[in-house]
RNA sequence: GGCCCCGUCGUCUAGUGGACCAGGACGCAGCCCUCUCAAGGCUGAGAUCGCGGGUUCGAAUCCCGCCGGGGCUACCA
């Protein structure tokens, strides 16, 4: 059997914000692209032209920007290539393989109503075959004659050996009124024409395959190598991931301070494992350990949690540098240099980016005035006297507090409990860094203003 | 309704007939470390492997039935 080039392909429809789901799709295309050596190739599947979207489509090239999921090849729009599929349909017409259909919507609900009612499974009626079909019309579909008694059989890369029973497909519709195929039809054209060689997608798609299969052998058209149907992401309350109820917007996750190794890390181990005990993994390492033999069969659930700990893991092994430059879009009120001077406070305490503003909202918000005994006044103001003449450094901060602390016999809860309370009101990070952030004088002030 | 897929701790998972009275990770609890918060270290709770039958000396692993969840069944993809 000769071998074919590897070509793989993600191909979204821009009818929604781009979700973790298709992120993760394109995710496991890439790197099973990768490892072989092959083509990745991004096609838009806008073929609806009613829920298609600019916006949505920015979407896509953004969210597998922002992830580093690039793309060899394309982007390619089915919306450019209406007359490929059109002149598709007429060979299909001309060979038998497909017919004009002339039915309208209202009396193919009425078709399905009373096969609902007498408990029969659906089919169409195939009426415009018989001498009963309509002529009087303009509009119609082409429609796709499922050939008699065929078995569709095919193996799946997850799922294993597959075996589809054509007599229970009806024959679907290839070109719509508008004249726009549906996707059952786009997709296996374009697949067979850019040569993709493993179709790699969600698991909602299974149920299509053997449609799409008897297009491509009427056509005449190689199938693919094989397929691959990764299993759904899931929603909390196990329900199927939706658009409204779970803000699935990958590019959200970016505002949200996620770094997108985090979140390449975190999808890869959704529905994948390399069945090794390690859990942080850089895109390289996933272009040389993934393999879709070891695809999960069943859904995962989206667990934020674990999201959060790999993107804190993430964040802690990053260079100071590096985590100051990615910092920098959650905390514009920051100078270069302060956020450089921010970063050893912050760097162990974030699981998320925008966790940095969280932990350093003292600096523009003044607490409240604590409650504090005799004693604590006391200390504070012998840490006013110290701090008032030393040099505003995080090492010189500590220096004369430990300085202070030893020569009182303070414990450094005693000493500097008052002071944090004082100036953050709350928790913070170690108290050298978390004067040494603050301009001397606006510490200064807060700690005076409790005594 | 029909066809198809799936079913191991709360969650992600390891496991392909014996080393599994089921291992790891997240989360959770406790302890240690400690200037608070984190980080780190240690310990622990948590799964009768969806249920019921088989096969076998032996089953999470093989077979059958059932139940539960999901997908498709659209002139959505």
């Amino acid at each position: 059997m000769a071998e074919r080039p590897v070509r793989v392909r993600m191909a979204p429809s821009p009818t929604g914000p781009i979700h973790v789901g298709s992120a993760r799709t394109a995710l496991f295309n890439v790197l099973f692209a990768r490892r072989q050596s092959g083509k990745f190739i991004l096609r838009i599947d806008d073929t609806d032209l009613e829920r298609s979207t600019a916006a949505d489509e920015q979407f896509i090239y953004d969210g597998l920007d922002w992830l580093g999921l690039h793309w060899d090849e394309g982007p390619l729009r089915q919306s450019e290539r209406l007359d490929l599929y059109r002149e598709h349909a007429t060979r299909l017409i001309k060979a038998g393989h497909a017919y004009r259909c002339y039915c309208t919507p209202a009396e193919l609900a009425a078709e399905r109503e009373a096969a609902q009612r007498e408990k029969r499974p659906y089919k169409y009626s195939r009426r415009c075959l018989t001498p009963d079909a309509p002529s009087d019309r303009t509009d119609f579909v082409v429609r796709f004659k499922v050939p008699e008694g065929v078995k569709i059989e095919f193996d799946d890369l997850i799922r294993g050996p597959m075996s589809f029973d054509g007599d229970l497909i009806g024959d679907p519709v290839l070109i719509k009124t508008d004249g726009f195929p549906t996707y059952n039809f786009a997709s296996p054209i374009d697949d067979a024409l850019l040569e993709i060689s493993h179709v790699i997608r969600g698991e909602e798609h299974l149920s299509n395959t053997p449609t799409q299969l008897m297009i491509v052998d009427a056509l005449g058209y190689d199938r693919p190598e094989a397929t691959a149907h990764i299993p759904l992401i899931l929603a909390p309350d196990r329900t199927k991931l939706s658009k409204r109820r779970h803000p699935a917007l990958i590019t959200q996750f970016r505002e949200w301070g996620y770094l997108p190794e985090a979140m390449v890390n975190y999808l890869a181990l959704l529905g994948w494992n390399p069945g090794t005990e390690q859990e942080i993994f850089t895109m390289e390492e996933l272009e040389r350990l993934f393999d879709l033999a070891r695809v999960q069969q069943s859904g995962a659930i989206f667990d934020r949690e674990k999201l959060d700990w790999i993107n804190a893991t993430w964040i802690r092994s990053l260079p100071a540098a590096g985590l100051a430059e990615r910092l920098r879009p959650f905390l514009p009120e920051l100078t270069a240099e302060q956020l450089g001077r921010a970063v050893p406070a912050l760097q162990e305490r974030m699981r998320t980016l925008a966790d940095g503003r969280e932990l350093l909202a003292y600096l523009w918000t003044e607490p409240e005035r604590p409650p504090l005994n005799e004693e604590e006044k006391e200390r504070l103001a012998a840490a006013v006297a110290v701090l008032r003449t030393v040099d505003w450094d995080p090492e010189a901060i500590e220096r004369s507090l430990e300085t202070l602390r030893e020569s009182h016999g303070w414990s450094r809860n005693q000493l500097f409990k008052p002071i944090r309370q004082a100036v953050t009101g709350g928790n913070s990070p170690p108290i050298h860094h978390t004067l040494a952030l603050l301009p001397q004088t606006e510490a200064l002030a807060r700690m005076e203003r409790a005594l």
